[in-house]
DNA sequence: AACGGTACTTAGAATTCATTAG
DNA sequence: CTAATGAATTCTAAGTACCGTT
């Protein structure tokens, strides 16, 4: 250790003597204990297993980061060229061309003359608008029933559904009145000062799984062909594996040998003896079983689903709920964990162990004094009661397989989680304004004489331009090989001096935050270049990127510039801003609705790619496409028909002027442009549902995007809300709905 | 600076529910 | 009506961030 810090220092030293040209007197600073042990640890797999790491293929292609290219030049804007002409860029056509937009959003767009109101009003008008929507549906949906059923003679029936609908209508308006009167509007209210979270919590203490069910005598397992009876710790986590035998899991070999192992350790001596070999286990039975209990559950009748539903909701109304400072609250996790065999993703090290049941004595309560103390259930204790008004969670227990903590904390759409959220944004909001300056500092830093500096800024340029995740360190072999900005490796990105056309492209290649793969091809400026390939001096694969980076470093550094700031922020601002720029671009007044809405999604759609927020396809994603092709193949025959029997139709009218053969035509017409138009809008879903095949939108609907901005949009556009936000969003952001004016801007 | 721990947000997969097509 | 499909919800893993201690 002594040895680099030496020579971290002479390196720097020569960086400060000789400003700007012994950049190649780099020396690789084995980052800590942990990259320490990494490097030695690397070698043994190397390029080949670069590819067996992967999870998940992305689309192969570069993904095309059109949408964020002002956002990339926007960082070049104070390119001067100072004492090194090197690095002065060529060719960087892209000029910035958002500053000028920054203080109009979509609002000024759209010229609807949305009379401003008082908060109130406002909202009660968006309430009004979605009531008579679904006022309007129940409507359809009236008439349909009406005529379904207008053949019958029975006219009770008919009348009796027109009644049931009418009382469900009403209790459903009633019901969504009393909900919005109930609704805490704690954003009115006087916020807590120094981290106190609450003053007064109760709850009924988290609800626990149900006991493990022996095995009926007929269900056996078998060891190398003979039946074996189980006791009951080991019958257990042996249903665990057997449940799972279908999932690509139970395949892995590190999931079997980790499950193998802990399943030995649940067994009585005389099983652990018996049983030395996984694959002379045959879970046959128990599988079957399983199997046969899922089916016999969807195949209740619908009294008896009824039943399991009520007696469902009477737990949920037992123990989903908190009171918290005079108020109800949703509790988001009011279940205990229930016990089973660990799904980490990807190549995880720890996946196949055993979760183990947790107690009421694995668990801590978290309450007011004077509330009413949960009791634990009966023969129970609880580990410890605590009352700790400066964290939000209600219980806490120590999970065995990774060692961390697990809590039970507040639905979304309750206090503590909204204000926090809408702090979350306004801390964006702050961003924008020095935003600038925050990129002219770093841009400046690229040149700085301290190597630590350079790195930082280059990480810094990497989260700002592609949103990168911060990548903190992590426990080798306690978890899959992921990494985000600060802890990517020289492997993880190749250089390219040219690539189709473009200079100074970065490609990057590494497993992300739940081992989705990012897959980028990049050009940056010259000097981000140059400085890439001085990272990457005298390193080999293992090696740190950034040897003097971590994110304590970054973040220490980015809350000296604003307060609050952290590299996360930065992904948060960018998604936003890229949302409210992209509904400015897409959307259009004159449009209607459902074109409003593809611009929304595809507005939003950007985002995730920004974000990467990717999903593996979903698995009936090829059948569902293929129907929706042999639809649209069989409406192209429709119309090839149809155009033919137009075809005739004019043939046959043509010289004459038979009135009943030109009316022939014109039906004829009519019917190849409706075809026409009904292929087209299948066409446009087909393109719409491959574009979204591996993107998911909704990680960045709910934890990236200002709702505010949507929320204005959806004034702006006189789109009704319900079109982009379902029930859980709308209460989720309940503040934002109710506090947005059609002005604001992000 | 390193470590170990805590508290909280973000994430995609799995499951359940609701709607639509057949 | 039933099955298929798609949307909503639930689940819990996997991140970020930061703090106190040594």
């Amino acid at each position: 250790m002594a040895e680099d810090s030496n020579s971290e220092k002479a390196m720097e030293k020569e960086l400060k003597d000789n400003a700007g040209s012994s950049e190649d007197a780099l020396v690789v600073k084995p980052k800590k204990k942990k990259a320490k042990a990494k490097g030695k640890a690397k070698p043994q797999h190397e390029g080949k297993e670069k590819t067996h790491r992967k999870m998940k293929t992305s689309k192969e292609e570069s993904m095309d980061f059109e949408d964020n290219g002002d956002r990339s030049s926007q960082v070049n804007v104070k390119e001067e060229p100072e004492e090194d002409p090197d690095f002065v860029t060529k060719g960087k056509g892209k000029k910035r061309k958002r500053k000028a937009d920054n203080t109009d959003g979509p609002s000024s767009a759209s010229e609807a003359p949305l009379p401003k109101k008082k908060k109130k009003k406002v909202a009660e008008e968006g309430q009004g608008n979605s009531a008579t929507a679904k006022k309007k549906k129940i409507k359809e949906k009236k008439e349909k029933v009406i005529k379904e059923e207008g053949g019958r003679s029975v006219s009770t029936k008919k009348k009796k559904t027109k009644e049931e609908i009418e009382a469900a209508r009403a209790l459903k308006i009633k019901k969504k009145e009393e909900e919005e009167k109930q609704r805490w509007r704690w954003w009115e209210e006087e916020k807590y000062e120094n981290g106190v979270k609450w003053k007064f919590l109760e709850h009924k203490g988290p609800y626990f799984p149900p006991e493990f069910q022996p095995l009926p005598d007929d269900v056996k397992f078998y060891y190398n062909g003979k039946p074996v009876k189980l006791s009951l710790p080991a019958e257990e986590v042996a249903l665990f594996f057997a449940q799972m035998l279908d999932h690509e899991y139970t395949t892995k070999e590190v999931f079997r040998s980790n499950f193998f192992k802990d399943w030995r350790k649940e067994m009585t001596l005389e099983e652990r003896q018996l049983i030395m070999d996984l694959n002379k286990c045959d879970f046959g039975e128990l599988h079957a079983m399983h199997k046969q209990k899922v089916e016999a559950r969807k195949n209740l009748s619908k009294e008896e689903k009824l039943v399991n539903k009520e007696a469902n909701q009477k737990i949920v109304d037992e123990y989903g709920f908190c009171v918290l400072d005079h108020h109800r609250e949703r509790i988001g996790n009011f279940k205990i964990e229930p016990p089973g065999l660990f799904r980490g993703r990807g190549d995880h090290p720890k996946q196949g162990m055993l979760k183990k049941r947790i107690q009421p004595e694995d668990v801590i309560i978290n309450c007011s004094k004077d509330s009413r103390i949960p009791e634990p259930p009966a023969g129970h204790q609880w580990k410890e009661v605590r009352h700790d008004n400066t964290v939000t969670w209600l219980a806490s227990w120590n999970e065995n397989v990774q060692g961390s903590c697990k809590y039970v904390m507040l639905n979304a759409n309750s206090k503590l989680k909204g204000e926090k959220d809408w702090e979350k944004y306004e801390v964006a909001r702050k961003l924008k304004t020095c935003v600038d300056a925050i990129r002219a500092q770093y841009q400046d830093d690229l040149k700085s004489k301290q190597m630590g500096t350079r790195q930082r800024a280059v990480a810094l340029y990497f989260i700002d331009k592609l949103a990168l995740r911060a990548g903190n360190e992590k426990e080798e072999g306690e978890t899959a090989d992921t990494v985000g900005c600060c802890s990517l490796r020289v492997e993880h990105i190749t250089l390219h001096d040219t690539l189709d056309g473009e200079k100074c492209v970065v490609e990057f290649d590494f497993l992300g935050k739940d081992c989705i793969r990012y897959y980028n091809k990049v050009p940056v400026t010259k000097k981000v270049f140059k400085n890439l390939k001085l990272f990457m001096e005298n390193k080999q694969e293992g090696d740190d990127l950034f040897d003097r980076l971590n994110t304590q470093l970054l973040n220490k550094h980015l809350s000296s510039l604003m307060p609050g700031l952290t590299a996360k922020v930065f992904r948060t601002y960018n998604a936003s801003i890229t949302l409210q720029q992209q509904l400015k671009e897409l959307s259009n007044m004159k449009d209607n609705v459902a074109e409003k809405l593809l611009s929304y999604n595809r507005a939003n759609r950007a985002v995730a790619i920004l974000c990467n927020h990717q999903r593996a396809p979903p698995k009936t994603f090829e059948q569902s496409m293929a129907n929706l092709q042999s639809k649209i193949d069989s409406r192209k025959e429709q119309l090839d028909l149809a155009k033919k029997e137009l075809k005739q139709a004019k043939k046959e009218a043509k010289g004459t002027s038979d009135n009943k053969l030109l009316i022939v035509v014109e039906k004829k017409k009519k019917a190849v442009q409706r075809c026409e138009e009904q292929l087209l809008k299948m066409e446009v879903q087909a393109t719409d549902r491959e574009e979204n095949k591996q993107i998911a939108l909704s990680t960045s609907k709910l934890n990236y995007l200002d709702p505010r901005i949507s929320v204005a949009w959806c004034k702006n556009m006189e789109v009704p809300l319900d079109k982009i936000y379902n029930k859980t969003l709308r209460d989720k952001f309940a503040w934002a709905i109710d506090m947005t004016e059609h002005d604001f801007v992000f």
